[in-house]
DNA sequence: TATCTTTGCTAACACCGTTAGGTTAAATAC
DNA sequence: GTATTTAACCTAACGGTGTTAGCAAAGATA
């Protein structure tokens, strides 16, 4: 009685086809290409065949955000462990980051939003939860058990998280390229802004638990 | 011959009513509902009318872009002129920005992309250049003259900006919502984190000049 | 072989941005 | 005051989108 498991496996294989074929098309031609009758002439599919394997555009793309958010979680955790030191590990995640993002733009832009159609929904992806332990250990690593009692590491964890988004994402929507030409800056800038970031931000913990005097 | 004037005016005052009611469409109904068609319905003319006022769409968004840094370069410059000491005026301009990212939430969206279609265009804004002039020019005065000749204030300039946009397009994105949540932190939590990323900021400045220890 | 179930298709609905072409009203010229 | 030109405006269409109802054909089961 295989037949039931071929049909399960064929199933399969179209579900495959749909996400592959749509990332290709994001890829290759844009988000603009996106579009459901568009991967169902790809797949060589009739458009209601994808609705019988997705519910809706969204839930499409919510796919690719989960595995988006894996992919992300894998390259921090892997920077992360080709170092001891707690500092090193955080610089190397951000730069990791950095990275991952530029070499997955799309997956980036699908993420967080940027120009992207219908991303209303608001988003439970589960290797969002690994994203953040893999941080939010170092950050604990860095400061010795009990020395700093005020000391929050989810707060800086959420600073750390944002520096980064907002370097990147300022970045990539290319709303400074005319500002750093219009000031004489050569295109090796963004790095030197990512190292600054990072810097500043191991400073403020290695000297951490000070409020903020105001 | 003041038939060519009130023609003018008239013509004006459509124009006007398009801005308007678009802007309205979208703060009360949402993205979604910034469609041409719906603008032509609400201001009482047909389609093709709007278009003898805006190339496309995307001249439509354009405008409201122009319009939000302008208005997020003044508020800026509000805040900073409230103070002398420049780091109270960088502190100032960065409870300011947030402020306003949260105040004209559709705006920020806009000007950053956060989920809104059709935002391919690379924009240029006049008033960008007043934006970081505002900042730089508090940077600047944190360092005395020549004592840090290898200080970059553009660059500060640009962390800054980095670190309050990630900030503010995390918590826009409710990408964080449950997490602050599953670590049981309060509502109060973004706020901390503003505070602790603008005094991580404001010392490094203070600091400046040292380049990365690696 | 006959019945039933699954699978996939065509065709439609209601939107969208954009534009061609024609109609009506206003302004000018005679 | 009438005729002509010009500007303003609308209808209707084109090609695109997400989504779904209803039907035909192929497969599996009895």
């Amino acid at each position: 009685m295989g037949i039931v498991d071929r049909k399960q496996r064929q199933k399969e294989e179209v579900r495959s086809s749909i996400l592959d074929t749509a990332w290709d098309l994001v890829v290759t031609e844009g988000w603009h290409s996106f579009s459901i009758r568009k991967i169902a002439d790809a797949i060589e599919y009739s458009v209601p065949v994808i609705y019988s394997h997705f519910e809706n555009k969204d839930a499409i793309l919510l796919e690719f955000n989960r595995k988006g958010f894996r992919l992300l979680a894998e390259t921090l955790a892997a920077a992360k462990a080709g170092h001891t030191d707690p500092a090193d590990q955080l610089r190397a995640m951000g730069r990791a980051y950095w990275n991952f993002a530029f070499a997955n733009k799309e997956y980036y832009q699908l993420m967080f939003g940027l120009g992207i159609p219908t991303c209303e929904t608001v988003i439970k992806i589960p290797a969002m939860q690994q994203f953040n332990e893999v941080i939010i250990g170092s950050i604990i690593a860095m400061v010795p058990q009990g020395q700093q009692p005020a000391f929050d590491p989810f707060l800086k964890y959420q600073s750390f998280w944002s520096m980064l988004h907002g370097l990147v994402s300022i970045n990539m929507s290319r709303l400074n390229v005319e500002q750093n030409e219009s000031h004489g800056h050569h295109e090796g800038l963004p790095l030197k802004v990512l190292e600054d970031v990072l810097c500043s931000f191991i400073r403020g913990i290695q000297a951490a638990g000070l409020p903020a005097e105001n």
